[in-house]
DNA sequence: AGCTCATGTGAACGGCTTTTACATCAAGCC
DNA sequence: GGCTTGATGTAAAAGCCGTTCACATGAGCT
């Protein structure tokens, strides 16, 4: 399946390009991750997708659209990642939870383009209706997985789960924001960003009542 | 007391600002709370602080080294505000804990410019030798802090005083970062961001053993 | 008064964003 | 096949920003 360049060789392409608006995000992604959010430049995304200045506009409102849409992207993946890892609370809750924390972390790092475009490039959420609802719908994966987790808890000590999940994720994205980046540009841990969410966590819900055993 | 302009009226000045360099921090501060790291421009400091585009280079190195300015004074206060709060662990170190933590979330809500300037700004870190310097400061307040919380526990149920105080660190910038700023620009609570810090705080600590009552 | 150095100015260069008028081409229709 | 049309690209231009450079100003010292 020709995926651009309507059966030209490798590297050359007529007047069109057959596939600019998929060429421009993911050179925005290679220079999010080369430059930061602030770094990336519409100009630039153009050259390396080969086309001039302007061409982008044909696209993306702006500079800003475009980098929005990789947001939405990204939350749409990190959704995945994570319902995948909870597996609807299998093959047991305690366990899948933590898995939910580790597919976290793996995203923040494995993907941090996507990552930053998310939550470190300033979008204004409330504005764009469809960012804002894909981020809730990733945040629903980890708000679903805390319900289940307090229904293991007897109803008198059983703690709200929409705060278990706020708690649980400002600590997976502290983790991520603070040390989580492979460059270890902010700070050196004594240990993997893993193990150190895996601790909190399960310090954090002992002294919610769950058992260490699980 | 003159702050700049050599005695003339307000408003006016000669050839000389007499305080350019604090102007133009007061004026990136400004500029960064109100259009975000990334939106900050030394021209438009430059405009605020009435003089021509090429005069903050006599001060800053370039648009970056301001920032890392804005920064670095940002960790100095940080770490006031921090070591204020803590206050040498009186009356009683659980309560001073808390108030370290309820410290953390007020700077970031009152002094937004700081905190982006620390936190989501982009500097290398690293490259900055007094930067790194003033960030660690801070962090020794609340490693200090996590230091004599673990003193209180039996020495065979001890945490790490590191692994506590790199948990709250990430657990305050993960709910300051996403939920903390006054704007709400990211996402509504159903609680203010100090309850929801102190409830996980709580939590946590009572998973390491610190008896509910303190 | 005269010197000197820190500090500010204006002009210039290159890069970025965005808009506008125009060019190209694939696809459908006769 | 020729024509029209709409999507997609281009070049050029205006305006902003960062940065540098040669030059201007004037505060403080001798």
């Amino acid at each position: 399946m020709s995926w651009s360049r309507h059966g030209r060789g490798p590297g050359e392409r007529g007047y069109h390009h057959g596939n600019l608006r998929e060429a421009l995000i993911r050179a925005a992604l290679d220079l999010i991750v080369e430059k930061g959010p602030g770094g990336f430049t519409f100009a630039e995304a153009a050259r390396a997708a080969g086309v001039s200045a302007a061409a982008p506009y044909r696209h993306f409102r702006d500079r800003e659209a475009l980098m929005a849409d990789v947001a939405r992207q990204g939350f749409q993946r990190f959704e995945a990642a994570l319902a995948a890892a909870w597996n609807e609370g299998r093959p047991e809750p305690l366990r899948a939870f933590e898995d939910l924390g580790k597919a976290y972390l793996r995203f923040a790092r494995e993907e941090p383009a996507y990552y930053t475009a998310m939550f470190e490039s300033g979008l204004p959420l409330v504005l764009d209706g469809e960012l804002r609802q894909a981020s809730e719908r990733a945040f629903q994966v980890l708000r679903g997985a805390a319900e289940t987790l307090c229904g293991l808890l007897p109803r008198p000590q059983r703690p709200p789960a929409l705060m278990l999940a706020l708690h649980v994720w400002a600590l997976a994205h502290g983790i991520a924001s603070l040390f989580g980046r492979g460059d270890g540009a902010r700070r050196a841990l004594p240990m993997p960003p893993e193990e150190l969410l895996e601790a909190a966590v399960l310090g954090y819900l002992r002294g919610l009542g769950f058992g260490a055993q699980g």
